[in-house]
DNA sequence: TGTTCATGTGAACATATATTCATATGTTAA
DNA sequence: TTAACATATGAATATATGTTCACATGAACA
């Protein structure tokens, strides 16, 4: 089984030929897109944004409205707002002092729900 | 605008209804839901191990395998390997003292390509 | 039986992150 | 101009997390 291989002198258990070594890394992003994908999802990776998410799913919020409704302090909704200004998940308009936050992006809802599968299917 | 509510006194800036706060609190998924989607997503929110789910794409691999074609030392792969057994993503055969990672769910190639999407739509 | 090998695991360390507090910024209204 | 308000932000703190190291476990094989 091992007779193919040529990568990996490290270890003497390995079965995988060089062809897949070689699929694999043709398959796999570049780093540069491995790490904002890891950036992108530990973004969601927190209660807080999810939640400020899921509220923006019915409609656009000020930031005293966000932080009303999860029962948190101001401040911290807004550094939250930040993060997930700088994925470009919210987008925001001003109206005097309001700022109004709302979702910047269709597929927030498809990755949201694909994990909600996920979680629901054990 | 603000005549409607009668959620929230900490601030005065409100524009949203009641209908709109009880429709969020509807939709929100419940707060252990919501835990399990944060973990679920902080998984996925980092290089190494989606470098591991991104190998185990093409075929099952070894321990130490996936360390050397990621280049990293065993002990690292084994506890991500850890972290993404316990959220049900890889399953395991024992062949000897050999042990074999595979993929555990169809969502997650799914999942991952969204990602992707909203990462390169940019 | 004793050695080698693949893997798992606990402790230690460095680093990242979420929240709070105090305060700055900028807008509205008196 | 001053006061009140909505939001942003830096510092401080507590906590979580990823990797390494050393070693434990368990299987194969001489």
């Amino acid at each position: 089984m091992a007779e193919n291989k040529s990568f990996a002198d490290s270890c003497s258990c390995t079965i995988i030929h060089d062809d897949v070594v070689n699929k694999v890394k043709a398959l796999m992003p570049q780093e540069e897109k491995l790490y904002d994908l890891a950036e992108l999802f530990k973004v969601f990776g927190d209660t807080t944004r999810i939640k400020i998410l899921c509220s923006l799913f019915e409609s656009e919020m000020c930031v005293c409205d966000i932080a009303a409704l999860l029962g948190m302090n101001q401040s911290a909704i807004s550094h939250q707002l930040r993060v997930l200004k700088q994925a470009r998940l919210v987008k925001f308009r001003k109206d005097g002092k309001v700022v109004y936050y709302s979702l910047d992006d269709e597929h927030i809802k498809q990755i949201f729900d694909q994990g909600l599968n996920h979680i629901n299917e054990r």
